[in-house]
RNA sequence: GCCCCCGUAGCUCAACGGACAGAGCAGCGGCCUUCUAAGCCGUUGGUUGUGGGUUCGAAUCCCGCCGGGGGCGCCA
């Protein structure tokens, strides 16, 4: 709110400036209301001066000299002073005031604080998880489903239109598929006595054989005879529709829920491939060569050309996939976000080429590419799952650590940064765990409430309450740090960088803790004590708000358990 | 060989191109007759891998090199 208004007075300035004839420029570049980390810097600074430095040919401290004068004569309620400093900055000094009206306005706003309207109702699409219906979700799922969905949250309360949407890879003629109906199949064999061995490329890992029980369960042992085609394609059906059920529910008790669930075979089924193809064919940017169809991505930008159907016939991933961004524009979005894990980095190319080769704007479909997840007990790698096989699953570390542990570790570390998980850590509670640390910030705040209802304290009204009062160190730092919210959402939307959020979580918790320490709240003399109510409750406000974006509990309580 | 990510305090990591590079953990020293000590306060710790360049200003952008991880299929 502040920091929009210095903008806009700092923006008019200059304006006013040029039209004056004191300052030259011609395009007003874009620039930046920043908190300074030294305090003795103003509470902001703008960096504008600098900035224009070379088109108005002067030097920085000058033009920021220049931009002083012609801000705003009257001063704001607000604002105490402004100051031309350092290189070129323009420093801005708030009055005491100030503290107490952001108080205020986060009561006023009440679970709306942190909701802007950047998006001005303009519609994001996120594509996330987007697993194979061969398995359980992984580890690495669990990471791209964590951001995936807090990237949605953020955007959704930045003012965003925002769908959320799992790309199910169940093309029928998909080889994986194939091969993991052969691997069931083959596991019900067993079960059912016949010496039948597994497939080369086959699926290994302990689910297999569970979803094969099921079937023998369900259906007897009705499948041990028929035509073994339609027997393998009903295998393909049923283990790919218990896998996907698997995975829903998976994602549900991870609080992530999709809007929708598109299907890759539906792209076949619809015609929606073929027509692709044919666009592409007529636009002039796919081409026969040895028997198969070739798409030219090398005309955007891609180091080869990449094969659309291949010389039997089929069409490959990419067409596919190519026919569902295409829908996804067709669908008119204003912006597509899609997460990929670091192993399909090398496919971003010829996706946005394919998207450039239809005719598309390549810049409105972000991928985001995330790292790997390695997990520890202690210091010891764990590497495996004892029911997936070769891989751990989401549903095992999940259990083991909790939720709310895990979706808070996923997004500690930006996604371009190879992530650890210590379960030892997560699990631990204990100053070295800042999930609980933010928790129970917020228990805290919610135990102070309770003490003070039970004292029968009147809760006060911070229409007529004098917030004035709170001038002590602590409980500026903290207000200070709860005014940064819908700056700290703006950036994150603007970064598709949902890890600043645990970062910002951490500090408010930080900030609390310390004015907590410092400052009694219920015995503090009548008049501050409710002024420091109020306070407490914009804290508990603003990190309930900050955990429900990252999808973490807020707890009203939190017992230590006996050691 | 080519492509992507990373390299910052002993460890794990932050830092929209901005002012003196910050946290947590570990280490050291303090604080509970009080609203939850899962907390707080103080303190130690740095040639931002390295060499150039761009800029008023570089951990950040560009180029080279070194090191770690991942990827380079008519698989998905």
């Amino acid at each position: 709110m502040i920091r929009q208004q210095l903008a806009e007075w700092v923006q008019q300035a200059a304006l006013d400036a040029r039209a004056a004839g004191a300052l030259e420029f011609e395009t007003l570049p874009e620039f930046e209301i920043e908190t300074p980390r030294n305090p003795q810097f103003g509470d902001f600074a703008a960096n504008l001066a600098m900035l224009l430095a070379r088109q108005a040919r002067r030097n920085p401290r000058e033009v920021a000299e220049i931009l002083r004068q012609y801000l705003p004569a009257e001063s704001h309620e607000w604002v105490e002073r402004v100051e031309a400093a350092g290189a070129g900055f323009l420093n801005f000094y708030l009055k005491p005031s100030w503290a107490g009206e952001v108080v205020r306005h986060i009561l006023v706003q009440g679970t709306r604080y942190g909701r802007l309207n950047l998006g001005a109702g303009k519609r994001v699409l996120i594509e996330f998880v987007s697993a194979n219906p061969t398995g359980p979700l992984t580890l690495g799922h669990g990471r791209n489903a964590a951001v995936g969905d807090t990237l949605a949250r953020l955007y959704e309360a930045a003012g965003y239109t925002v769908e959320r949407e799992f790309y199910i890879n169940d093309g029928e003629n998909s080889l994986q598929i194939r091969n993991f109906a052969l691997s069931v199949l083959t596991r019900y064999r067993q079960l059912l006595g016949e010496p039948a061995t597994m497939p080369e490329d086959a699926y290994h890992g302990e689910y297999v054989k569970d979803i094969a029980q099921t079937i023998r369960t369900q259906y007897g042992d009705s499948f041990a005879e028929g035509d073994p085609e339609t027997v393998l394609k009903r295998f393909e059906q049923i283990a790919k529709q218990q896998m996907l059920q698997e995975q829903e529910r998976d994602l549900a008790d991870f609080r992530v829920r999709f809007d929708r669930w598109f299907s890759e075979q539906s792209l076949y089924d619809s015609g929606s491939v073929q027509a692709t193809l044919e666009a592409l064919r007529a636009r002039g940017y796919a081409y026969e060569h040895e028997g198969a169809l070739w798409l030219k991505s090398t005309a955007f930008g891609d180091e080869k050309d990449r094969v659309l159907v291949r010389a039997n016939g089929m069409p490959t991933y990419l067409a596919a996939d190519v026919a569902y961004h295409r829908d996804k524009y067709e669908r008119g979005y204003d912006l597509m976000i899609d997460l990929w894990g670091a192993d399909h980095h090398g496919y971003v190319a010829r996706m946005k080429a394919a998207m450039a080769a239809l005719g598309y704007d390549p810049n409105r479909l972000h991928i985001l590419i995330y790292q790997l997840v390695n997990l520890f007990r202690g210091t010891e790698p764990v590497r495996m799952s004892k029911r997936a096989g070769e891989f751990i699953t989401l549903r095992e570390v999940m259990d083991e650590i909790g939720v709310d542990a895990l979706r808070f570790f996923y997004l500690l570390r930006s996604h371009d940064s190879t992530l650890d998980i210590d379960i030892e850590l997560a699990q631990e509670q204990s100053e070295k765990n800042p999930v609980f640390y933010v928790q129970y910030a917020h228990a805290r705040i919610c135990s102070i409430e309770r003490t003070a209802a039970e004292r029968g304290v009147p809760i006060p009204d911070p229409a007529t309450t004098d917030l004035s009062v709170l001038t002590h160190g602590a409980e500026v730092a903290l207000i200070k740090r709860l005014a940064d919210l819908p700056d700290e959402i703006a950036r994150a939307v603007k970064h598709d960088a949902p890890h600043r959020l645990t970062a910002y979580a951490l500090d408010v918790a930080r900030a609390f803790h310390s004015f907590y320490t410092e400052c009694r709240v219920l015995d503090a003399v009548p008049a501050l004590q409710a002024a420091r109510l109020l306070l407490t409750q914009a804290t508990r406000l603003t990190l309930a708000r900050t955990l429900q974006l990252l999808g973490v509990s807020a707890p009203e309580r939190m017992e230590r358990e006996a050691p």
